[in-house]
DNA sequence: TATTGTTATACTCTATAACTATA
DNA sequence: TATAGTTATAGAGTATAACAATA
């Protein structure tokens, strides 16, 4: 007789992945309801913030950066771009490619976006020491290198 | 002008919940590719674990132990019972419930597919001690017990 | 009334293939 | 030939609502 109470996810919690998936989740989530109120998705945001530091980047290097198919980058930026969010200029010297650049709209509103998740993060990792959010980093970018 | 060699995802680096993503976005590819000659996926050897952990648990108790919806249970059990890893028993105290147990080929092929997965863990976290990994766990817990 | 398993459905994400215009 | 952007589509994965049987 299972309770809801204690989880019986035990055998898997040996697994540093399956540990891994369940922390990403859980940030995660949370993550998406701190963006919200700013009618963002996770996605959006990280494209405001690549385009915000890259300008004039073009699409297939934007979906490249958010490791996102080409394809799906479009729509994205269609919906950005209908909202006054970026603009797609054209390029002279290239007439295939966009720049894609932050309109001040957009910009303020990345800039909100950007408050609103770094203070989502401080929040939910209020009891960790600036050396343990260091650490912790440190070892998910080497689990990312050893591909 | 951007080229593929310098990814520009460098403003996100600065969110821990980022580097989560892509590291547990890394390690996943990896660990789907781990199962895919046992014919599993993350899911259904997770179903597989926790069934083995705890035999006679109910679909719904399952469901709650995945993150599950009830509804997506049932197709996800009917194809594992379709191949004869799982078996639904009648339980005579509540006639509305399945007891999932694993057939003895479903047992065989959960202790393949642990092997395989911790092998694959140990190889893609082989440069980090025991300590080290101990320590990542440590860290992970702690940010899915915030919520 | 509430719960278990079930079905159907819809919605989001992601992946693939084919097209056009440019290079 | 190769590349950028585009369109359409298909496949996962996930979420919701309604139902029959049972508690």
């Amino acid at each position: 007789m299972n309770s809801a109470s204690n989880l019986p996810d035990s055998p898997l919690r040996g697994f540093i992945g399956y540990n891994l998936k369940r922390a990403y989740m859980s940030l995660h989530s949370d993550f998406v309801a701190s963006l919200t109120h700013l009618d963002l998705k996770p996605t959006t945001f990280s494209a405001l913030a690549i385009i915000n530091e890259n300008p004039d980047i073009s699409q297939t290097d934007l979906a490249r950066s958010l490791a996102m198919e080409r394809s799906n980058i479009v729509v994205m930026i269609d919906e950005l771009e209908k909202r006054g969010l970026i603009v797609r200029n054209k390029v002279p010297t290239d007439r295939r490619v966009y720049a894609l650049r932050l309109t001040d709209k957009g910009t303020a509103l990345f800039n909100d976006a950007s408050r609103a998740v770094q203070h989502h993060e401080d929040k939910l990792l209020e009891d960790f020491s600036f050396d343990e959010k260091e650490q912790l980093v440190r070892m998910l970018i080497r689990i990312q290198k050893v591909k």
